[in-house]
DNA sequence: GTTGCCCTTGAACCCGGCTTCAAGTCAAGG
DNA sequence: CCTTGACTTGAAGCCGGGTTCAAGGGCAAC
């Protein structure tokens, strides 16, 4: 029996009937079947909201949350699809690792900056001491 | 002599006229003479914007990048200004960086997945294994 | 049957840092 | 003087991940 609304829906998940509206639209959610116009979930829903969260925490974006836990992958191996997805994050966390890394040095250098003016500091003239720009 | 036009000074920084004049719009860099209504700028104006580019690398904001370079620190000692702005930034940057390992750390654990399908995943379904949310 | 809360939709708004567009103005070279 | 290219403005669009709003529709307890 899918029983819940998207009010106990989102009470359970502690998120906002809004958000889960916007997975529908974007995909990310299946659409649920309904009584009289108003959506009826079942509690699985509640474990694959739980899955997005984790997946969100992890740099994933709605459309590749889509992409990976949307049909399309009925009988297609999960594990293959997360690989490939895990094989081109990796490159560009470690980019951002090593940018963030190269940004706090630059901040720990500036908390002993005692310039008067900007203008005249290493910190913004020396281009051996700026931070990386992000790759494009 | 002030005898650069926006399009000059784009064309020297190797950025777009659309940003010179965003970046008036927000106060990051003054209003400039002009002739016939046109900007005419001044040399320093190049040194200017190389350092909004090195600030905005350090990840401070325009707003920021504002306040710092602008009129208001006339007389008000540039490094002070500095260090209380990376004294907020550093806890942030390092948040940013501790979190990033974890996704890292996540996405290692990917490569090596090989189920079925994401719902029974441990990946996903293991909150231990979670990488953190981001802070509010 | 009636109250009252929950549900529905589409559209608009938010953040930052710009770019792009349309329509109009002007400086400089021939 | 005339053309042409560079300049001017304000408004709107883009990205992602939602939230918020307004106006209307319906379910359920009493």
């Amino acid at each position: 029996m899918a029983s819940l609304t998207i009010g106990e829906v989102a009470a359970r998940a502690a998120v906002n009937t809004s958000r889960i509206r916007y997975y529908e639209r974007v995909g990310v959610l299946p659409k649920p079947e309904r009584t009289g116009g108003q959506r009826r979930y079942d509690e699985a829903v509640l474990h694959r909201l739980a899955i997005v969260d984790v997946a969100q925490r992890a740099g994933l974006t709605l459309a590749e949350i889509r992409d990976l836990t949307g049909p399309g992958n009925r009988g297609v191996h999960a594990g293959e699809r997360i690989r490939a997805l895990a094989d081109g994050k990796l490159p560009e966390v470690e980019a951002l690792i090593a940018r963030a890394q190269a940004v706090k040095e630059w901040l720990e250098l500036a908390r002993t900056c005692d310039c008067r003016t900007v203008d005249v500091c290493s910190l913004f003239t020396d281009p051996a001491l700026a931070p990386p720009a992000k790759a494009t």
